[in-house]
RNA sequence: GCCCCCGUAGCUCAGUUGGAUAGAGCAACUGAUUCCUAAUCAGUAGGUCACGUGUUCGAAUCACGUCGGGGGUACCA
């Protein structure tokens, strides 16, 4: 089944209907009412429509209500509620099938075609590989991996992408804390104090695989970072397995800088591309970018006045010749060329200075302004009972998306990151999520599950959807549940326009306490033997649903707890 | 100075491109287990949506301003 949704059905009968008052289409939009006694779906039309037909809202309600088609299948009834509000009332008939279809083929349920095999890229994480993956690292993880399953859920053609950073001064530095760490004497300004610096360089010294003669050599330093840094880069990727993040792709900077068939590197293209467009200057021995001109603050510099004194020159890492604007842009300009119609980069909270400079960058090329999409996602606040836990990589006191996966496991941390607007600064108290009590609503929603599976396990659970009767389900809680789970659809589609995830798990804890609520009240199996297959195929289909909803996040539906 | 995010119940936060009587969880208090998992459920209590002005049929939501908290403002990436 794939799902074509009612809303998108309702929708389009309604605009047929309103086209003959004049208003226009796309001003028809519903709703989901926030009071179940307005019905299932709702639509403001003849409220916002006033200016354009002249009308009363009410009489305009009217009209529309009683020329719209009911049917038994779909939409029951139609009323006129509030100051003009259009409220629709769906059939029975319409949550059974529904139910049928989820139970038959649960992966199918809430999969959709509005996409239309758009190709989207997803960029996230991309840490520079000069130390272990931290917390901020892993809310982006949870985010990023999370919308790319939804977005192919949802027919896009979505792919998700690692930036390895893996050049440049930083790398430089990495090999000159090593070489400190080996020598014994102070580490360099801005180098990593780490404690994995240690360990890698004692692992150096024991595997005889550290040079004293050549330790001197700026070259020899710098291979020593990149070494380092490719160990860690596949550490990084260890780490997301085991948080089951996958990347479609990893994308090495250093690509940027290799000469192609033309004789000249991405990155140097870029830097001719806006020459040629006369959006840059020399000043002062540096290259500039008009970036002004293109909305950002001020020009930035493209290419430096001078390298790094006595350190390195362009044919050894021409990172020392331009700045991160340059390889950034091809690296964006890369991303256009494969093909994509959107780039959408979760950004950690200091990089919202570096959005207008690309943006402006990305104009200069005439690259359509709506293709690059950066989402800022916010600090994370980490906590030990209530007591603030400071992070700092480099200092190498902290903790690690290892350490995270090792006291809370995969499940809490990934719905914990999920749980607020992406915009928000996200409080994570570690011991609270450690706890397995009513605090935590993972649990919550799994046990839910279990619950539902423990029933199925049941001697009288058999056969349950066979002759299944429906009609069966008529109280209050059954009705409310089967509600609850025919918006799963409704959710997924809303998180695409929002691109906001936590909308899942706001969902799913509601749908987990509608089950909750239910089971409370009515037992499963039963003598009646029409009501019971009923009642099972309800809580299967929740089951489906829960279960599709957390593997959309990463998350597992246990069996049993 | 400029830019970004945030301000909703004691705490942590939702609030569906402006909608109908602003919602959850935790904490507090009261209650529910002879019966499919009590990691559950029910009830009570808790609000000047930071503040002001504006926009309109209608504002927690939009605009402007003020106050408060956080972050950013490199020839680092």
């Amino acid at each position: 089944m794939l799902e074509n949704s009612i809303e998108s059905v309702i929708t389009s009968s309604l605009v047929e209907i309103c086209r003959k008052y004049g208003i226009p289409a796309p001003q028809v939009v519903l709703e989901i009412p926030r009071d179940k006694k307005h019905g299932e779906l709702s639509c403001n039309i003849a409220l916002t429509s006033t200016r354009q037909t002249g009308m009363k809202p009410r009489d305009l309600a009217e009209k529309l209500s009683t020329e719209f088609p009911t049917s038994k299948d779909l939409v029951d009834a139609v009323i006129v509620a509030g100051p003009g509000f259009l409220n629709f009332k769906l059939s029975a008939l319409y949550f059974h099938n529904l139910l049928k279809d989820i139970v038959k083929d649960s992966s199918c349920f809430g999969t959709s075609d509005e996409g239309s095999g758009e190709r989207w890229l997803f960029e996230f994480v991309s840490a520079n590989p000069t130390g272990p993956l931290n917390v901020v690292n892993a809310r982006a993880a949870s985010i990023g991996d999370t919308l790319v399953r939804i977005f192919k859920k949802r027919g896009y053609d979505a792919h998700s992408e690692f930036y390895v950073n893996d050049g440049g001064n930083q790398i430089r530095l990495l090999g000159a804390s090593v070489r400190a760490r080996i020598e014994n004497v102070e580490i360099p300004e801005g180098g990593y104090h780490g404690e994995y610096v240690y360990e890698y360089a004692k692992s150096l010294i024991k595997n005889k695989e550290y040079n004293t003669e050549l330790n001197s050599s700026e070259l020899y330093i710098y291979n020593l970072g990149r070494r380092f840094a490719q160990e860690i880069q596949k550490e990084h990727k260890v780490t997301l397995d085991r948080f089951r993040v996958s990347f479609d792709n990893w994308f090495f900077e250093s690509k940027l800088h290799i000469l192609r068939s033309d004789q000249n590197s991405p990155v140097a293209s870029v830097v001719n591309s806006l020459q040629d467009k006369d959006a840059t200057y020399e000043s002062d021995g540096a290259l500039y970018f008009k970036a002004g001109e293109y909305g950002d603050s001020k020009d930035r510099v493209l290419r430096k006045s001078h390298s790094v004194p006595g350190i390195l020159d362009e044919d050894f890492d021409p990172r020392q010749i331009y700045t991160y604007i340059v390889p950034d842009t091809a690296y964006h300009l890369d991303k256009y060329q494969r093909g994509f119609i959107k780039a959408v980069d979760l950004l950690g909270p200091d990089h919202h200075g570096y959005i207008i400079s690309m943006k402006a960058s990305l104009k200069a090329l005439e690259i359509p302004d709506n293709f690059y999409h950066a989402i800022l996602v916010q600090q994370v606040n980490l906590k030990r009972d209530g007591e603030e836990v400071k992070m700092s990589k480099r200092a190498g006191v902290g903790i690690t998306l290892d350490d995270l996966i090792e006291e809370v496991g995969v499940d809490t941390a990934r719905f914990f990151f999920l749980r607020r607007t992406i915009s928000s600064h996200l409080d994570f108290d570690i011991e609270l999520a450690k706890r397995h009590s009513e605090d935590n609503p993972v649990y919550y929603v799994q046990y839910a599950h279990a619950r539902i599976m423990s029933i199925l396990r049941q001697p009288g659970a058999k056969d349950f959807d066979k002759n299944v009767h429906l009609e069966c389900l008529t109280t209050e809680e059954e009705l409310d549940l089967l509600k609850v789970i025919a918006r799963f659809p409704w959710t997924l589609s809303s998180i695409v326009r929002n691109l906001e995830p936590h909308i899942l798990t706001v969902y799913l804890i509601e749908l987990a306490r509608s089950f909750h609520f239910f089971y409370s009240k009515h037992r499963v199996i039963t003598d009646n033997s029409e009501l019971t297959a009923a009642r099972l195929m309800l809580c299967k289909g929740t089951a489906n649903v829960i279960a599709e909803g957390l593997s959309l996040m990463g998350i597992e539906a246990p069996e049993v707890m």
